[in-house]
DNA sequence: TATGAATGAGTTTTCATTCAT
DNA sequence: AATGAATGAAAACTCATTCAT
């Protein structure tokens, strides 16, 4: 698909996708520098150098532009964690993996994931149901209670834990490296990856295996 | 002490006292229903039945509100979540008390947690640094993170974890645990805090103890 | 006149006359540090140490109160001015009297005096006519203007000046000290007093008069 | 410098100039009618016949549009005052023609003068401290104090008179015209200004020199 | 395509005033 | 006589959105 391709697939000229792609990056460093509160699109047009209205012209709005701002963080989280999941042989290692990979991925893309977990924590589709809660977030959590769910079933983890707590369970504790990665930027990723793969290693494997355990970290 | 000496002590009237009570429960029903970012004290005094002018009256502003909510919440963990830790006999089941009576506590204070856990995410304490971040969070990891490391000094949980780590971890999890309840009203606090507790307890006892866990769950 | 008489005669008792009293001097001095922007009814209720509901009790309103402070004031200022001028032999010297004895009253009554130019300059009595402005400085001017033209016709000063013109600037020239006071307290105001007599002075005498002039200042 | 030029220079556009100098000369006419405590940002816009949200769009907020008010009326002023008061030979005239200039430029721009000592009589830049005073005020005061101070050491004016006592009263004097001219607006300015003129022309002048009075008054 | 301009709703805060006790 | 309590208006400011050009 050559480019000519892509903008008759997306009904969008190529300028018209540098200026989304471009408000989009924007709007990722405005929300991990100042936070969502203050992410107002005055101060993403002015980072962007171009005027407010610019904004409104590209995107049917706020809330647009945020959620293509998640879908492009998604994507590229999910290219990045996909293939080093994928790779591994079963389920212990594909779980290390996971988590291994996506404390990576933060560490090579802090901005994209602290804008992610801004806002996942403070959006609200307009006039939401109250309580609705991020999609997103919940999206997360269900593939991967489904991954471990299957990896019980192929008798590769301890088969009595609940996939949706333990899915929870990690999902909150990576969501909750963007926050000490912003006040500590010194954070050893790399160490913090492996002890939260052993953390959650040892209270999946089944009884008696092996300790699939990193020595050093 | 009677009720004279406790005007005298606090400097305010019952009335006063009753009206500071009731707008932080209002406070922690309107956050915990609509989000930090929509909880505007216009809303706040709305569902008061009240004007708006009341809050401004009782309260400095609305970081004072907010900082009584979050203080009238903790209060209430601590008193609930103290005695049940300080019974248990060592480390394990210490940690269990910690995660259950956790959960425990949400379930009777449901929209006090939400808010909570709501405040801690977003509240800045005025012209803040912006990657200040809540204090108390922090405060709460530490603390925890400081008896993880006096439980593997006495050699009551595994040695080779590091605690900051792992506390982070777990208050993650167990923070992850207001907005699910958001979500869906239906879930079994009892079963998930076990399956939390048992999740960390494996994580955490040392290689060859017999596995503190509990069978149904 | 007794007291009882006095209360007979205001209509008000002891106590009640105590407190405007109180509340009175308790403005001037809100209001000469603070400005007259910043001395809300309640920071004036906070520094008399009672409720703030008690001054709608004693004044109609705040407009009430800062006249009272005003009247207050002018005849504190009258009563100390007064004798000084009327001691005066003639034209001349009574000028010089006026003021200095001006000045020698802002020196012992900072606050009133700071207080009363704030009224002056802002007080607008209620939905007042556009372009009003305040009763009592004209009135000031009024007079003094009047006191001006009799020494002009007992030919004790220069005939040609406009005694209008020549009393605004007196007052003005007199009014503008407060402010400089404010700003520096150590002002040497004998000294002042007596540059200001002296201009006036010269301004105002009959030509090939011996100077009355101050030598030392 | 062309009109494109001009827009460069001053970053803003043809139409936003024009917006700036509606608003600040509704903002002018609005502090000089109803005073700077009335001048509220909502009465402003009315006047202008705008939206309130206008102002926040062209300007900081409340002071800046206070400081270009300032800046404007000061402007006009010294283009205004300058040229005469240069013209003048020695001293004496000069100070004669800088007092008839003053009011001079009064008749011809009563609203903005009427505004300008509003401002400088109320304005505090933001949690100023109290006594701290506006500082253009003194500045002009300090500007004329040290013309005066040049004067005397030329010998063109009397050497016994503290200049900053001469300057202060000369500034008073002539900032008291203002609201005369707001309670009458039939005041003979030419013939105030040849009074003042005169005034402190005899206040000021050297023993024996022949007055330079003006006869017709 | 893009911009500047304008709007109006909504935020927090301050305050004079009123009222029941 | 006095108080605490409550009100509602008004203030400055921010912001997402809309629109003509």
């Amino acid at each position: 698909m050559n480019s000519l391709d892509n903008e008759a697939a997306s009904g969008r000229t190529f300028i018209e996708e540098a200026r989304r792609a471009q408000l989009i990056a924007c709007a990722i460093d405005t929300i991990a520098e100042l936070g969502y509160g203050q992410a107002s699109l005055a101060r993403i047009a002015e980072r962007a150098g171009i005027s407010k209205g610019v904004i409104g012209y590209h995107f049917a709005g706020k809330d647009e532009l945020l959620s293509e701002v998640v879908a492009d963080v998604m994507a590229r989280a999910e290219q990045f964690i996909r293939p080093r999941v994928i790779g591994a042989s079963s389920g212990p290692p594909a779980l290390r993996a996971y988590i291994e990979s996506n404390l990576a991925f933060m560490g090579e893309h802090r901005n994209h994931v602290l804008a992610l977990v801004e806002i996942a924590r403070n959006f609200r589709p307009a006039e939401g149901v109250p309580g609705f809660g991020p999609r997103f977030v919940e999206g997360a959590v269900t593939t991967l209670a489904q991954w471990l769910a299957s990896f019980q079933e192929r008798g590769e983890l301890r088969a009595d834990f609940d996939p949706v707590v333990l899915a929870t369970a990690i999902r909150a504790a990576i969501d909750a490296v963007p926050r000490r990665l912003a006040g500590d930027p010194g954070v050893d990723l790399p160490h913090y990856g492996r002890q939260l793969a052993d953390l959650f290693d040892l209270a999946t494997r089944k009884e008696g295996h092996v300790r699939d355990h990193h020595p050093a970290g």
